[in-house]
DNA sequence: TATGAATGAGAATTCATTCAT
DNA sequence: CATGAATGAATTCTCATTCAT
């Protein structure tokens, strides 16, 4: 209620959500039962119901959350940038960067995007779709200008969708390149090959991109 | 005799398998029940039996026939084949081909691969092995060929095959392209990008594909 | 039908029966599956059907043919003796070499008396019942021909039964005394015991007991 | 409130074993099902699983403790007791009258010794090895001390644990002796008969018996 | 005689969730 | 705020048995 509550209250959900979403992206959400969460938080499996009404609501806190960030991160970062090529390298970035230093919630969103029903999902799902909408709508600004004839919108999205979000499969930070690394990799892949070879000014793909990936940190964070 | 029985226990079997991938497609293996399984095939609980060990064995059998069979085609396809650009178009093509019309199978293989454990899991993970294998060599050779630097192996190859398997989650046979049109976008937009925009001849990209597809339908197509 | 017929039945029937002991010694009767037993026998599920018409019943051929077995042998064998010590004596003989020689089908006997219900259980207990019976009146004969007071006669009774029927728990014919010792060690802890130490003719105790061993071997031995 | 709460999770588990060992006595542990300890304990088939992990380990609280307490119980009658006939007179009392007290668990101790399995095994197997070297050290002490030849002292040892576990066959306390006149018979029957009729003075067969027997009734009656 | 295929009944166990305290 | 105790519903799997062939 006060202050000091409301915030230790917040700390705790925070605490409970991020070592949820640690064991669902270790052992998958239905093979997660609110007992391994109870082990893993030292609380009590009723204790835990008093910060999620059921086993669905808890993954659906960390999607939204996980979700509103990213989206918010990204319209944040894009805000006053013009060019869509360049924007478009900067929501790839803050993509990556939150995905890889987020691993464990992205992955959750990522594979149980469907593992929610109902309104949750519905909520979820809406700002997937404004997310998704996003993209498409830069891509298909970017084939304009481009004049980029024979790339199916639809497939050049989820094309860029797929290779970043499939890196829950296989990435390692540990021994891959960095998220910076990873960005460059990604976007040049991906820009070069809708733009089908035509020449991007080098300066709209390689400048700024530190600053930026510094406010990107989500945060969840420590 | 003995050839009708084996055939009508392969003929049941492929028909459980089948039925039993669509409903894991649909809700996922673990939220599917064997009940599920049951009720969809008309066949009783402990009939099911017969024709798996586990629920285990099952989500196994349809991974492991899966994963054969692409793997298989792929080869078969690309023998005599030594181009490695076309080499590289043939088997995104058969990897979407085979996708597209077993998007039930797929789905299960894309998304429960960690379903599975212990030595199925090993089994089946031995068999993407090799498939990754064969990729990344074949992107390696690729980019030496044509002197691509700055690009990471294992960026390039898990890119593609996000790009490939994130299908499931968007691509429509009735509203989106052909498998034709997704294969020469997904190609076009990876290579492109790979070769950082360095020509590629365009009757290595286009020539002979029909005829190809025409060999990598899979054996449980109807 | 013929007797060509008929013999080869019976030779399949008692190695099922032979097999089936094994296995429910080892694990126990509620614990084998029939399935178990098809696979010790090399025959198919329903195949072992025609041999008996339950799983319990086939408990009870086992356990019938085992008594009658003992208790016919026993008869055989104390017919004509008239001494009652001796009588005991043999008795104990022909039980413990039959035991020691049919460990597997003596410990169904005596561990798995309970696992038989209904009208097979009376048949199999109204056959135990003659045997106490016989060995209560013999102990009854010996402790009046001794004047032996203050041992009640069914803990003497039981407390034979007991020594010789708990040898499944840990005799080894590897380790331990042979048959001949075995029986001789019990006869004497036992008689003993009951005639509270008075005397019994050496040659009561020692006499022929070989040559009435030969005779007690019983019908499915090789 | 930690004294009133233990307690009552303790009366409750106790409870629970007590009714437990009662169905296995008298239907065998594995013809049991969870639903009939469920129902004959008025509680839910999931309850019953707060008080223990598995079935297997119902079976295991039951022989652990039933054997701790016999063996307890056993060390602290002998305690201060040197002469070896008396010791072993004092742990068949022990014995015979935790038995005929707690017939239902006894019975579950002797007749379901092996239905369990691995680590649970070996825990309980421990303890009846103990058990077994106790009496077995003891008798060798007395066969020394009297000279007994030709007695094999594993067949003394086992034939005295039979006729001791023998009597969950037929011991009936409403229609048999007591377990004071079982005790005596069973010790002179063993003991004269191991001592091959050698004289024991009276006075350490049949002195104080009854003070002994009242510290011996175990925990579990109420 | 023998068996492949199938099944109904029941087994142990797990799980999300609740509620009195 | 927190939890110990409890439960209904569901899950996977096993088993004895059958029956058409």
């Amino acid at each position: 209620m006060t202050v000091e509550t409301a915030s230790k209250y917040d700390q705790k959900l925070v605490y409970v959500l991020k070592t949820s979403a640690a064991i669902f992206a270790e052992k998958g959400y239905h093979s997660t039962s609110i007992r391994d969460i109870a082990r893993a938080t030292n609380m009590s499996l009723s204790g835990l119901y008093y910060y999620f009404g059921s086993k669905e609501e808890l993954l659906f806190l960390i999607q939204d959350y996980c979700f509103s960030t990213v989206l918010g991160d990204c319209r944040r970062l894009l805000a006053g940038v013009d060019d869509p090529v360049r924007r478009l390298k900067l929501l790839i970035e803050n993509h990556l960067n939150y995905f890889v230093n987020n691993m464990n919630e992205m992955k959750v969103l990522s594979h149980e995007a469907n593992s929610i029903k109902g309104d949750l999902f519905k909520k979820v799902n809406s700002k997937k779709r404004q997310y998704v909408d996003l993209v498409m709508e830069l891509l298909d600004e970017i084939a304009r200008a481009h004049n980029v004839e024979s790339i199916d919108l639809r497939v050049a999205t989820f094309s860029l969708f797929g290779m970043m979000n499939w890196i829950y499969n296989w990435y390692n930070p540990r021994k891959d390149v960095d998220v910076a690394g990873l960005s460059q990799n990604i976007t040049r892949i991906f820009l070069t090959g809708l733009l089908g070879g035509k020449a991007v000014k080098p300066d709209k793909l390689e400048t700024g991109r530190e600053s930026h990936l510094d406010r990107t940190v989500s945060v969840w964070q420590q």
